[in-house]
DNA sequence: GATCCGACAGCTG
DNA sequence: CAGCTGTCGGATC
């Protein structure tokens, strides 16, 4: 269940008549408990109540019980030793008329009527297993309304099949917007009388709900007309008291859909709703869903967090205005300054979805202004700062919609907040007609007529803006000096999974200037076609991004285009979860990349909430010069060659567990011959066997009488047949080979590909002759056990940690980017036979806990001391090459690192003769 | 022929 | 069910 969901369901419980029996389990049925799980409580084997209450283990303890007895009833609650052997997480009591809970976590409590505890139903949403940001959890009316909207959309649908067709989804799209206005103006006071669009619909339309449109039509009809104008156009007189509105909101078709008795009562209800408590940030970003099929599931899904939102527009440009502010103390001139350079500030977010970001930025500079003003003895003053000054570009129809509505419905909250109702109601009809979110692709549009980096409409087109670089002084001239901050959480989406349209739109922007883009994540094209755009018109910007373009091999794709458009990371935020609305969050970790095409003196690193002052940040978001490091098919520093170990491909009818080989090779004992141990990371690393079936070209037919064999080649066959990869589809005759099989004999050093970053070395082990290492492994075959010093070295994991990609904030062990590019001093003979005795160290003293795995072994809190030891030796002996003694921290081998690197790719010859 | 990646995905305590 | 940590196979070079 949703959070929508849940609230439906919480709000019908409320309204049904209270029943203190059945109300617990109602209860823990509207937070999604299965069926089973109530029944399993109503038995009583499940309930470890030890007061006649309901009791489900580490989540509530309810009991409800006679009037008035409510308060006693939860200190009864709190104080049983069943809540706490339980741990319950919340404790609850009611009966039937005052509701009583708290958060035994938090402490946090609820007392109110019973009546109202759908209002609260955000406290217990970690019961459903969401856990939301606390700014959502505590808006239950948003999440109520979209809910109701939710309903009425489908409802109106389904009796008005052909305005949810493209032609009419625009349309359908700036009703509900109307709708929404409307609803929010009536309880607002912008509408002169409170409640009248609802009363009115309720009166004039019949309850056989056959007129309803019409009456709504004349009532849009009205809001779209002049007062000087009405009596021409004939306004009804019921629906004259509605003020003209338009600001293009209810220009153009002022028809509207046909209602069922269902609609017509979902509309009423929605219109009984207090709008006054709308959130436009949060209620924005979660209506969207409601226009878009595949969204409606994972409501919520694209909320950004308004924390995550200042971590791109404070530093941006808000922390920035605020040291001003503070700087001009109660200068008189110094503030007007700053209020009018404030004025002059425009934001544009070229993925603005339903607006947030350009709400939260117009919410923050009203607040700074109003503090000027009051300083200037200003205070109800009307504020200089218009939403035309925020632009937007969005793909999808109704979250377009909804971004304008929502920086309305901002405007006005922040002029009731700010300066007082009575000012804001007079100052706010009728509504800017102009048009500041544009519908479309951003990719495909022009940027400078979208935002133009002059105030007075001269429009600079660019085409291709790499072929008609502008001159800079000009632009300087043109801009009279109000500033553009670009903003923006554009889409991500993997080279693998973009649509052929997303396809299209990174040929646009990547081919005239990159042969090999197409491994760029889709969000690669904003960075660049932001990157442009500030060097055009000296804009600044900030986009929240997928961590993967600041990591392996995207980083030498697309920062040195960035940097040819003399852009700068003038700040940025290194990793962090992304978190929202949805029970399984979306999996993704992001970043955060500032770019300036001025020279910063002064960059800021934000790494896990500290924040730093650097010289520089170089595209692997880390502290120094701005080193890009390509991948390479041969080591760069004379390294043993490392390759992909054996890639199946295979649905997992080549591999066997160690149940199924017994099985085969118990009725056939000659199929052993054809199974060999296989590992991959998992196995590596947290030990387990895997067996694989491996037949020569030679012994297939001998293989092949084996049935279950035949079969399973059978099932590989197939597979790769009907698989939509070149690849496989090339294998498909030999179904008994992997697809790639670089397996060879000798003794090997494996790596796991991908590996937790809690551990402290980078795990990998040796192999012989008779295991087949798996595609999700790199193995150096037939190894001088020197090179898996190197491997195991601290040196080497702040590499891999930095160069390559990750798998959220984990380490990916690539050969191409982490192996070969690794940059090693040139070794003697000695030195070599000194890294295999330290090898041969570390297996010795891993060897001495048999049977003990990797994970085990390199748990950063049980590392055994011996192992610890060795690898201390290690990485003495090693950085003793390097330096001539141990490196003080990380960062010094970082910086090692990269300036060798540096020098061993661009003067190699020097490097030759010695360190 | 060989990889690097996933607005991820599957396992486990 | 939430934290943890690495599968699998394809598009791309």
């Amino acid at each position: 269940m949703n959070a929508v969901e849940i609230e439906e369901a919480i709000s019908q419980l409320a309204e049904q008549p209270f029943e203190a029996a059945e109300f617990p389990y109602a209860f823990l049925l509207a937070f999604g408990n299965k069926d089973t799980t109530i029944k399993r409580l109503r038995a009583g084997n499940s309930n470890k109540s030890d007061l006649g209450g309901v009791l489900q283990t580490s989540n509530i303890h309810i009991k409800t019980c006679a009037e008035g007895e409510a308060t006693v009833t939860l200190r009864a609650l709190r104080e049983s030793p069943a809540t706490a052997r339980a741990k319950a997480k919340f404790i609850l009591a009611t009966d039937g008329v005052e509701f009583q809970a708290e958060d035994l976590t938090s402490g946090e409590a609820i007392i109110c009527p019973y009546a109202d505890f759908p209002n609260h139903f955000g406290f217990f949403l970690s019961l459903a297993g969401i856990t939301t940001v606390r700014a959502i959890r505590e808006n239950a009316f948003d999440i109520k309304a979209t809910g109701r909207l939710n309903r009425l959309y489908i409802e109106l649908l389904k009796d008005n099949p052909e305005w949810g067709a493209a032609a009419r989804r625009h349309e359908m799209n700036q009703f509900m917007a109307r709708l929404i206005f409307c609803f929010f103006a009536e309880d607002t006071g912008i509408f002169a009388q409170e409640t009248v669009f609802t009363r009115t619909i309720d009166t004039m339309s019949a309850r056989d709900s056959s007129n309803t449109h019409e009456v709504i039509g004349e009532l849009f009809r009205a809001m779209n007309t002049r007062a000087e104008d009405r009596a021409a156009a004939g306004i009804l007189r019921w629906a004259d008291p509605f003020p003209y509105v338009n600001g293009e909101l209810f220009s153009g078709t002022t028809e509207a859909p046909r209602f069922s008795r269902i609609a017509r009562s979902y509309l009423l209800t929605i219109g009984g709703l207090d709008w006054t408590r709308v959130n436009p940030d949060i209620f924005g970003s979660m209506i969207q869903a409601v226009a878009d099929e595949e969204e409606r599931g994972a409501l919520g899904m694209h909320y950004t967090s308004v924390p995550n939102i200042l971590k791109v527009l404070n530093p941006l440009f808000l922390d920035d205005l605020r040291a001003a502010l503070e700087e001009a103390g109660d200068n008189s001139r110094k503030l007007l300054n700053l209020r009018g350079r404030m004025a002059r500030i425009r934001v544009f977010d070229p993925a603005c979805g339903s607006g947030n970001f350009l709400v939260i930025a117009y919410k923050e500079l009203r607040a700074i202004e109003a503090e000027i003003s009051r300083r200037r003895g200003e205070a109800d003053r009307r504020s200089e700062i218009t939403l035309t000054n925020f632009r937007g570009i969005e793909l999808r129809d109704f979250p377009a919609t909804i971004a304008r509505l929502a920086l309305i419905i901002a405007e006005y909250q922040c002029d009731v907040l700010h300066r007082g109702q009575r000012e804001a109601t007079r100052d706010f009809l009728p509504l800017d007609s102009k048009n500041w979110i544009t519908c479309g692709n951003a990719l495909r549009l022009d940027w400078l007529s979208i935002c133009p980096p002059t105030g007075t409409g001269v429009k600079l087109r660019g085409e291709d803006l790499f072929a008609t670089p502008l001159d800079q002084a000009e632009i300087d001239f043109e801009n009279e000096g109000g500033e553009i901050f670009i903003c923006a959480n554009p889409p991500y989406q993997g080279s693998v999974n973009q649509t052929p349209s997303q396809k299209d739109d990174m040929a646009r922007i990547f081919s005239p200037v990159l042969k090999t883009y197409k491994d760029l994540d889709y969000v690669a094209a904003f960075v660049l076609k932001v990157a442009q755009f500030n060097r055009m018109t000296g804009s600044k910007s900030a986009l929240v991004t997928t961590n993967s373009v600041t990591q392996g091999e995207q980083v030498a794709m697309l920062w040195p285009l960035v940097f040819s458009q003399r852009n700068v990371i003038h700040f940025a935020h290194t990793s962090f979860l992304w978190s929202n609305l949805a029970s399984n969050k979306a999996a993704v970790t992001c970043v955060i990349v500032g770019l300036s095409p001025m020279e910063e003196s002064e960059c800021h690193l934000f790494d896990n909430g500290v924040v730093r002052s650097v010289r520089n940040i170089g595209p692997y978001l880390v502290a120094g010069d701005s080193v890009i490091v390509k991948k390479r098919s041969a080591p760069l520093s004379g390294l043993s060659m490392m390759q992909s170990g054996n890639k199946p491909t295979d649905g997992g009818n080549l591999i066997l567990s160690s149940n199924e080989r017994s099985a085969i090779a118990s009725t056939s004992p000659a199929s052993m011959r054809f199974m060999k141990r296989y590992v991959g990371s998992r196995e590596i690393i947290n030990g387990g066997n895997r067996w694989c079936i491996w037949i020569e070209d030679d012994e297939l037919n001998d293989a092949k009488s084996i049935p279950e064999f035949r079969e399973r080649l059978e099932r590989v066959r197939r597979l790769r047949e009907t698989s939509n990869g070149k690849q496989a589809n090339d294998n498909a005759a030999s179904p008994h080979r992997f697809v790639f099989a670089p397996h060879s004999r000798g003794l090997s050093i494996m790596v796991p590909n991908v590996s937790s970053e809690q551990r402290q070395f980078l795990p990998c082990n040796i192999a012989d002759y008779a295991t087949v290492v798996s595609n999700l492994a790199s193995v150096i075959y037939d190894a001088p056990l020197w090179n898996m010093a190197l491997i195991a070295s601290r040196l080497h994991l702040v590499w891999i940690g930095t160069v390559c990609g990750k798998m959220k904030t984990d380490f990916r062990y690539s050969n191409t980017l982490g192996w070969n590019t690794f940059p090693v001093p040139p070794l003697i003979e000695k030195q070599k036979s000194d890294l295999t005795a330290c090898a041969e160290a570390i297996l010795l003293a891993r060897e001495a806990h048999f049977p003990a795995t990797i994970a085990d072994l390199y748990d950063p809190e049980n590392m055994p001391d011996n192992l610890r030891a060795a690898h201390d030796h290690n990485d003495e002996v090693l950085e003793r090459i390097y330096i001539g003694r141990r490196f003080r921290n990380d960062t010094e081998r970082l910086e090692h690192l990269f300036s060798l690197y540096t020098k061993m790719t661009t003067k190699p010859k020097a490097v030759a003769g010695g360190v």
